[in-house]
DNA sequence: AGATTATTTGAATACGTATTCAAGTGTGTG
DNA sequence: CACACACTTGAATACGTATTCAAATAATCT
């Protein structure tokens, strides 16, 4: 490993020089410079960016925590956030929410040192939040909320949960079932919450195994699906709280012989890219604006990270709206 | 920040004696271990990463180059390598592969330190090995190889455009179209070839415009197969060398009211998990064992980095096989 | 020219941890 | 009791960079 030490030497000068001529280059003799530019061609040195970081307390990193990519959601997020990052002069280290034992990885996370974390995997009520505030890090929660506050980009999941079922009821249908994760994420809480507000609404009552509560893998949310078809009593239409469930639903119906949406309505949630393919076309609710929630959220941070406002909480709950495609149909 | 110092300060120790209870805890009495960890639960001290790794010159930190997400197999391999890497207490750095200008991509991840490096963004002949090997990184390809050698792990792509090109021609087709990426990375110049000499052999002239080589994006796709089937000449089948070049054909080919497999027969290469999802039943060439090729990259990473037995090169090739879905028809 | 100010430089230090080295304590042996 | 030996400890140093501070040199002004 070359270091700044060795350029120095090489080029005749102190390390305090070769340091300037990286970081302020105009306090230096064009003479030095020069030298010291040549050396570091010579040797092919890199500067050692642990050092700089310790020095600095800068990382110039940022962790993402994301859900799984096998919702294509997190696919799009990730994909702006780390591009973003890049953009802004940052690395992002990429992890994954771990069901059943988030605090295992929170603790591995702060075991590294960064910059700014972006986290989608916090619960409405999560000690985890305590935990980031008593430490200082700048964080900001995408996609789900927690019950304190502090900085986060959702949608609207109670608004949008009632517009998928207003869809769904405006269609003559009644018995609407519900499938979605874990009601201790603000998301899922809410877009549970929309729905059933809306259905009640109309004086509708809905049997207990109209509403799934699961992991949202495919083999669970085929689990799901199945166990509900078993009964007698089935549902006409389906509310599936992602549209990443909805898909494997339809993955499901497809390959056990059912027609969407003839023999059974379904509509997502989110509004990904691929609910919009033609061999989809499935009906969703989600945000219409050109920058997704991961977007949003790393744009916050940068503000966060880079302007020391920390007083304003930054709170963006954008509107949802109907995408009425091909998955649903008047009963 | 609370240091090691001042754990040592409260605990009435040296903070020699509190690094070494983190390091190498029987190395010190009882008594002043106790009373080291009791400082550390009241001051909540965090190990300060950085400047461990200044000293370990190790960052518990792999860097991965990946292709894009919207090509989900590189979604399966970004998981398996994330959270493979993780179990061996390595954080990952994600970057993705930046077309038409690579070079300034390396550039900004080499300029923070990795143990490792894991990239599928190499062309076969590409300069940038040789830094690599000059840097001395510790680094391996996967899904691409380059000219020199060096680890990488793939699958055979010859055979696999061969293995394509033969289930097409078995089903009676001849006017068979190529669609996939840059030339000048093994893979699409694997894929293509293979295709080339499997249809040649049987004496079949391929027209200029039945191969189309573009960005794999869904907007480059979608040009790329309008402006082929705006010619008067028609291909009968088309290889598209991805299952994401795929997915986006079958998506443009439904829009338009295409038929598949009855106007058009489509065959992909991979064997991603959305080919067999029931709404595509994508006939595909790919790998037919439980690790992709992400998870044996980032094994073979983790091998080559916990034991320095770097003289072996780690050349891993898959075979191919088909698997036959329903977007392919007799002619 | 002499005085003042601006520019350029290197020595020293800091960042937070791990490790070497020597000194100190205590234990057991002959 | 003298000696060897194991154990425990802290001071000092190293990792590679940025920055402060004071000294040295060059440039400007009266």
């Amino acid at each position: 490993m070359v270091s700044s030490k060795d350029v120095a030497k090489r080029a005749g000068v102190s390390q305090s020089t070769v340091s300037r001529v990286m970081n302020d280059p105009l306090k230096v003799s064009k003479i030095a410079r020069e030298s010291v530019l040549h050396a570091m061609e010579e040797l092919n040195y890199r500067p050692n960016s642990v050092a700089r970081s310790l020095v600095n307390k800068k990382t110039k990193s940022i962790a993402l925590i994301s859900g799984p990519l096998h919702n294509p959601f997190f696919v799009e997020t990730t994909t702006s956030i780390v591009n973003s990052a890049k953009q802004h002069g940052y690395h992002t280290n990429v992890h994954f929410e771990n069901f059943g034992d988030n605090m295992s990885l929170y603790k591995d996370v702060l075991s590294h040192q960064f910059d700014g974390l972006i986290l989608s995997s916090i619960f409405y009520k999560d000690p985890i939040y305590e935990e980031l505030k008593k430490l200082d890090v700048h964080f900001v929660m995408f996609n789900r909320k927690h019950q304190s506050g502090g900085h986060y980009v959702e949608i609207d999941n109670i608004a949008a949960g009632r517009l998928a079922a207003e869809h769904l009821l405006k269609l003559g249908h009644r018995d609407i079932a519900w499938i979605g994760g874990d009601l201790k994420t603000s998301t899922f809480h809410g877009r549970h919450k929309g729905y059933l507000d809306a259905v009640t609404e109309q004086g509708i009552q809905i049997p207990e195994h109209f509403i799934q509560v699961n992991d949202t893998t495919r083999v669970e949310v085929h689990r799901a699906i199945e166990s509900m078809l078993a009964r007698k009593q089935r549902p006409t239409a389906i509310f599936a709280a992602t549209d990443s469930i909805a898909i494997f639903i339809l993955d499901y119906l497809h390959e056990k012989g059912y027609s969407v949406p003839d023999d059974i309505s379904l509509i997502g949630m989110d509004n990904i890219e691929w609910s919009s393919h033609h061999s989809f076309q499935l009906t969703t609710v989600g945000h219409d604006g050109p920058k997704n929630l991961g977007q949003l959220a790393i744009e916050h941070l940068m503000d966060l990270m880079n302007s020391e406002k920390k007083e304003e909480e930054i709170n963006i709950t954008v509107e949802p709206k109907v995408f009425v495609r091909k998955t649903t149909k008047e009963l």
